[in-house]
DNA sequence: TCATTATATATCGTGCCACGATATAACTAT
DNA sequence: ATAGTTATATCGTGGCACGATATATAATGA
């Protein structure tokens, strides 16, 4: 047999990996768009995000933005340069370290975060349960497939 | 009170979802880097995932891979291109119908793959309980949230 | 104290990648 | 046959992240 599409068997492993791939991309694809309809560009939906929600007595500076974004300060710097000229995002001095600059959101990034916020709760709600279950089938396949290696 | 720092109490809906897209973005950060040292770009890595991983009977041409990958047509030819450029796969026309190409890694794509299919079940049986553990949280307090709203 | 080193942010130039617009080829239907 | 649709491909553009570098402030230590 082995027809022209599927010259070999898919490894079950590699199918359900890709699968939870699909999905992330699926829900990133979501929250693009979801942002992009606010008006704002997904990178900054994410810094208003990490600004918004940084836990209490945390002080959140450019290199904690940049930490929590998984990028480079300069890039951050960057971001928060062109979110602050929109009006979402607003430095200020820290008087204890005049390197630092101390990020907020302002009244205006926050409506719009807070928006982006419950729809995406939304939308986690029903992605979390298909996520709960590609990753078992993960570890399923991942512990058939290392006791494999074993034999 | 209410220090410099924190000026306002952040929302916990708000803090679960950060951390939600810090995990996620930790994993991709892996990810990528993992494809990077195996040679890859990660969105090479991506391609063939989905190429491989492609559930039996599925005809693995560029719109395919477009879908899953989350790409224009477009976008997914140029990185065909850059992948089949390097040998990691390959276009073979199909005969039913010679518009489409259908996409298949090769025998150094797979090599590679594997590698990177092993060290990612591995890191994903880590992220796994993590995120189900964040998700669950994110819908508690998003019923929390959706509750206070109605009364 | 003041030189040295480290840290935090900012600037500048570069390159890649995804995209929109468009083109070409092949299949479909009437 | 001819119009319309689908699947890839090409080309030019722009944004964004990056490396390299610069500047300002803090911390260290002789």
């Amino acid at each position: 047999m082995s027809s022209q599409f599927t010259a070999e068997g898919s490894d079950p492993l590699l199918t359900v990996l890709a699968e939870f791939r699909f999905a992330l991309r699926s829900f990133l694809h979501f929250s693009e768009c979801a942002a992009q309809e606010a008006g704002l560009h997904p990178q900054q939906h994410q810094l208003l995000l990490q600004v918004a929600g940084a836990p209490r007595g945390t002080a959140v500076t450019i290199a904690y933005a940049a930490e929590r974004l998984g990028l480079r300060h300069n890039s951050t710097v960057e971001l928060v340069d062109r979110s602050e000229r929109e009006g979402l995002l607003a430095r200020t001095e820290d008087a204890a370290d005049k390197r630092r600059a101390i990020l907020q959101v302002t009244r205006k990034g926050k409506k719009i975060l807070g928006q982006l916020t419950a729809s995406h709760a939304r939308e986690l709600n029903e992605l979390g349960p298909r996520l709960a279950k590609v990753l078992k089938q993960i570890s399923v396949h991942a512990e058939a497939a290392s006791s494999a290696e074993i034999q």
